[in-house]
Formats: structure tokens, C-alpha cells, sequence
RNA sequence: CGGGGUGUAGCGUAGCCCGGUUAUCGCGCCGCGUUUGGGACGCGGAGGUCGCAGGUUCGAAUCCUGCCACCCCGACCA
């Protein structure tokens, strides 16, 4: 602590380090590649965790728990999903250590305990989720199921990055199974507009919906459903994803279900999620070169209240106002806090709730009273606004909604500033290496100039947006007719 | 997995090229006192397997070999 934050424009990558560990939120972790989530970074995951939760069971669906481990033979029976996981998979192969013969106060893996099977750490769940729903399902009766589950999975990532990809991560993965096709899609609909829901409203991330190009769908999925967020310097961050399965995954784990006609059928699915990463993306959304920016509705701390008492002050004077102000905004549903600390001074703590991005802070000091002028400073403007103590509540409290309709409007500008359609390929270029941000384009829908682009820019398709219509519009690197209108851009 | 870099107290570091008393400095930490309107000050104090394992040497933070971890850039990805 008492780092001074990189600026921004000087080095992206250490300026986002620096804002993880200075407003205490994570650190690396001793094990490669994996992540210690801080009590104050984790309060945030946890407000962003009881929203979609919510969400989540609004619209019919329940929680439920899963093993971490999957047996291979299960991992591998849905092959494009495995094929595409199977890289990057951390595998149990023993199950007991022994004193080591050679070297005293040693461990060694005891051969003799090597595992006849091997169990794989879950990347993720369909497999096991799929082969235990094969025991759940017999009848139409039985649909649909809603299924979502708080979890850890574990992909052996060839490079790491704090919450953007750790080894170790944690997120939530739904899990649904229907009897129709249409069911199973809107299903993948709803759940990409909750995220998007989500991330406009209470991360005030702005984001573009869209299905993702075959070759960026997720492995074993037959449409990949995203949103997708663009950072401060102009790269896009896939935020989350919701797929539909089709019937892969009941195929290969032959999950049937009778009719009302008594027909067999295999069950369609969907699956769907978002992870620790969105904590990356909200640091990255709007945080500055003082420290990190946070929305008043994922703040663990949304105002704080600083007395100021000097050794000529009365103490019992300010203190009791300071209760008074904190009491009356925890009443109303406020997450207040009072930095009473000692030893510390005034300047440390103005500059200690910066770094944190606390949205609100009042200093409450002798002069306050006498004068009764408050003033409230914002976090994510720096302006101050004075109010009386009888005005205060009440302009602190409908600050919490505008400070966050403040902070959506703000991003909604950047993502439009960020966001321009060109119609050739040099302007494409341009843009892509000089100014990034998303850019729209016209594709002939192959592979090949996919490939072509990603190669010579560094560019992907992040999306193909829903309704819009690629007509008359050509392909940028192609000149053929574009089949669609996508958003290219450079990701992380 | 390819290229580059780094590893010395909780954090940031000097020393390493050219081996030699008790490993440098700042922040933080502990104690006492004075302070508090933008990252306080004084005095006193604690804290180290110099990433790990070998080797060379009378002697290794320093030289050699191997390994490990982290950071950055690529490829891959939530």
C-alpha cells in the first residue's frame, strides 16, 4: 500500500496490476497461474453474485451442486467438447502421498496409489452435470430443468492474468435441458440478455450482444451466444456467454425423454456463464490513474464518513454526528462505513477511499458543524456538492442512483465514441492498429478471410450482431457480398 | 509452449560485472510522545533459509549447472 498507481497511457498492463493490488482487491497466489481473491475484492464478486443470482432465480431457475471431479471416460464421451478442453486440463492421477525413502521430512507420490481411472479436474461441467442428468430425465414431465451452479473450475492457461485468466476461477455455469429445440434457444436468449442486463445496469458496462463466428464458439456448442465489453484501451473483453447445445451433449451421454406420445427424444440444452473475469472488466470499464472506479451498486463500501478531530476539538461533538449520519444511512439501506482509524491522517484516508473507489465520502470535522456545509465529494467525477445535515440523507441517498445512471451514461458515450464502421480495408486497418475500439464490417462469412484478418491485424470477430441486415453491404477483405455484419476487434 | 525480463525482510530496492568483516536504503510493522483540512513527525526497536538444489572456492547474494516461480510480448482462452 502507498504505491503510487501507473498512469494509464504509460504502461496498460502495470497500471492494471497496480490497481488490483493497491485497492486491495487480489494477488498472485503462490500456486501458478491461481489467484488470492482479498476480503474487499471478494465483497465486490459477492454483490455481483447475489444479483444474478437473483436474476437467475426470477426467471424459474435453482442452484445446485456438482463434483469437481470428472472421470475421464465421461470427459471424453462429448468428443468436440473434450477435444476442445483437453489442452488445457489439470488431471488427478494418484491419490496418496508417502514419506519419501531418499530424503527425510519429504513427500513423495506413492506409485502404488495411481488411480485406474483418471480423474479430470472440471474445466467445466457439462460432462458430469449431463451424465448425472441422464438419471433425472424419463419423461416430458421432467422438463425443463433449470440448473445453475456457484463453482471453481480449473484451466491450465499457458499464460496468466489477475481475474482474466487465472488457472483457477471461479463463476457460475447453468446447465438446462429441454424437449423442444425453440425452448432450448430462447433459454439461450434469455440468459445472454440477463448478462447483458446485468452488465449495463450495475457494472454501468455498456456491452454489444451478438452470436459468435463458428470458429470463436464454444467447443461442443451449436451457437454461441456472448456479450461483449470493450475496455479503456480499446480492446474488447468477452464478459459472457451463453451457448446452446443442440442435442450433443444428449446424444453422447444418451439422455431420452418420452413424449406425451410415448416417443423417445433426445432432450436439447443449453448451457451458460460468467466468472471472476467480470471483476477484471469492471476495473478495467472505469477505473483511472488514482485507483480503482467502483459503481454504487457493486461497492462493498457506497459512502464513507471520515471524522476529522483535532487535539484543541471536543471529540464527543463530532463523533456523535458522525454516528448520527452513519446510523441514519445504514437505516436506509446505505453500506456506510466510518473510518475511525487511528494514527492515521486525514490526507492518507481522503486518499485511501480514492484508491479503494469508494462512489461517496463525507469528512465530518468541526468546521462542518459549526458552519453545518457537508460536503460530498464523488469518486468518479472528483466534484463536491455542500448540503446542510438536514439535506444530507436525502442528497446522499438518491446520489446511489445517480451516480450510477451517471456512470452508465458515461460509458455508453465511450463504447459510441469507440465504435465506427468502415467499408474498406485499409480504413479497417487504420482503425484496428491506430485507434482500436470496435470496428464494423462487412464478412463473407468464411473461415478463410476470418483467419486471413486475424493474422494479418490481430483482429477477431467478437460478434455477429442480431438483426442486422448485411444488405448491399461487401465483405472488407474479400469484396464478395457480406452474409453478415460483424464487430471486429482486438480482444483480450 | 516460443522470445525477453526478474527473483535479496510484508512491499519496493542497492550490492552481483570484478567473490572477502555484522547484506544497503525507503515504505510498512512494534513501542513512546507530538500530530491530523490531501499520502504526518521525532526518538527507540523488531524483522533475512539473499527463489530452490547441487557445484567451484579457504570463503558465494556475487562465479558455474540444473530446477522452480512471477512479470511482459506472442500462440490459446471465461
Amino acid at each position: 500500500m502507498g504505491k503510487k498507481i501507473t498512469p494509464r497511457n504509460e504502461d496498460y498492463s502495470k497500471w492494471y496490476n497496480d490497481i488490483v493490488s493497491e485497492a486491495g482487491l487480489a494477488e498472485s497466489s503462490a500456486v501458478r497461474g491461481c489467484m488470492v481473491i482479498k476480503p474487499y475484492g471478494f465483497s465486490i464478486w459477492e454483490l455481483m453474485k447475489s444479483q444474478l443470482d437473483k436474476m437467475f432465480k426470477d426467471t424459474g431457475h435453482e442452484n445446485a451442486y456438482f463434483p469437481l471431479f470428472v472421470p475421464k471416460s465421461l470427459f471424453e464421451a462429448e468428443e468436440k467438447n473434450a477435444e476442445g478442453f483437453a489442452k488445457e486440463c489439470a488431471v488427478v492421477t494418484h491419490y496418496r502421498l508417502k514419506n519419501d525413502p531418499d530424503k527425510k521430512g519429504k513427500l513423495i507420490v506413492d506409485p502404488d496409489s495411481k488411480l485406474e481411472e483418471e480423474l479430470i479436474v472440471r474445466p467445466t461441467s457439462e460432462a458430469i452435470i449431463w451424465s448425472t442428468y441422464k438419471n433425472w430425465i424419463q419423461s416430458y414431465r421432467d422438463l425443463p430443468i433449470l440448473i445453475n451452479q456457484w463453482a471453481n473450475v480449473v484451466r491450465w492457461e499457458m499464460r496468466t492474468r489477475l481475474f482474466l485468466r487465472t488457472a483457477e476461477f471461479l463463476w457460475q455455469e447453468g446447465h438446462t435441458a429441454h424437449a423442444t429445440k425453440e425452448e432450448a434457444l430462447n433459454e439461450t436468449k434469455l440468459i445472454n440478455d440477463i448478462y447483458s442486463d446485468f452488465a449495463e445496469k450495475f457494472m454501468a458496462m455498456p456491452v454489444v450482444k451478438g452470436y459468435k463466428s463458428e470458429s470463436e464458439r464454444f467447443a461442443g456448442a451449436e451457437e454461441t451466444l456472448c456479450i461483449e465489453a470493450l475496455m479503456q484501451d480499446g480492446k474488447a473483453l468477452q464478459a459472457g456467454t451463453s451457448h446452446f447445445l443442440g442435442q450433443n451433449f444428449a446424444k453422447a451421454f444418451d439422455v431420452k425423454y418420452a413424449d406425451k406420445s410415448g416417443k423417445l427424444e433426445y432432450v436439447w440444452a443449453t448451457s451458460w456463464g460468467v466468472s471472476t473475469r467480470l471483476m477484471g472488466a469492471l476495473i478495467m470499464s472505469h477505473s483511472d490513474d488514482v485507483g480503482l472506479v467502483l459503481p454504487p451498486l457493486l461497492a462493498p463500501i457506497q459512502i464513507i464518513i471520515i471524522p476529522l478531530i483535532k487535539s484543541k476539538d471536543d471529540p464527543k461533538k463530532i463523533i456523535d454526528k458522525t454516528d448520527e449520519l452513519f446510523n441514519s444511512l445504514k437505516s436506509n439501506g446505505i453500506r456506510v462505513k466510518i473510518d475511525n482509524r487511528e494514527n492515521m491522517s486525514l490526507g492518507f484516508k481522503l486518499n485511501d477511499s480514492e484508491v479503494k473507489g469508494i462512489p461517496m465520502r463525507v469528512v465530518i470535522g468541526e468546521k462542518e458543524i459549526e458552519n453545518n456545509q457537508f460536503e460530498v465529494f464523488y469518486r468518479h467525477n472528483f466534484k463536491k456538492v455542500s448540503a446542510e445535515y438536514e439535506n444530507l440523507l436525502e442528497l446522499l441517498s438518491s446520489s446511489i442512483s445517480s451516480v450510477q445512471s451517471e456512470m452508465i451514461s458515461e460509458s455508453k458515450k465511450r463504447l459510441k465514441k469507440n465504435t465506427h464502421e468502415v467499408n474498406s480495408y485499409d480504413e479497417f486497418k487504420d482503425l484496428i492498429s491506430n485507434q482500436r475500439g470496435f470496428v464494423i464490417a462487412g464478412w463473407d462469412g468464411t473461415k478463410e478471410t476470418e483467419e486471413a484478418i486475424k493474422i494479418e491485424t490481430k483482429a477477431t470477430i467478437r460478434c455477429i450482431p442480431e438483426g442486422v441486415d448485411p444488405e448491399g453491404v461487401t465483405c472488407i477483405y474479400s469484396g464478395k457480398p457480406a452474409r453478415y455484419k460483424v464487430i471486429f476487434s482486438k480482444s483480450y
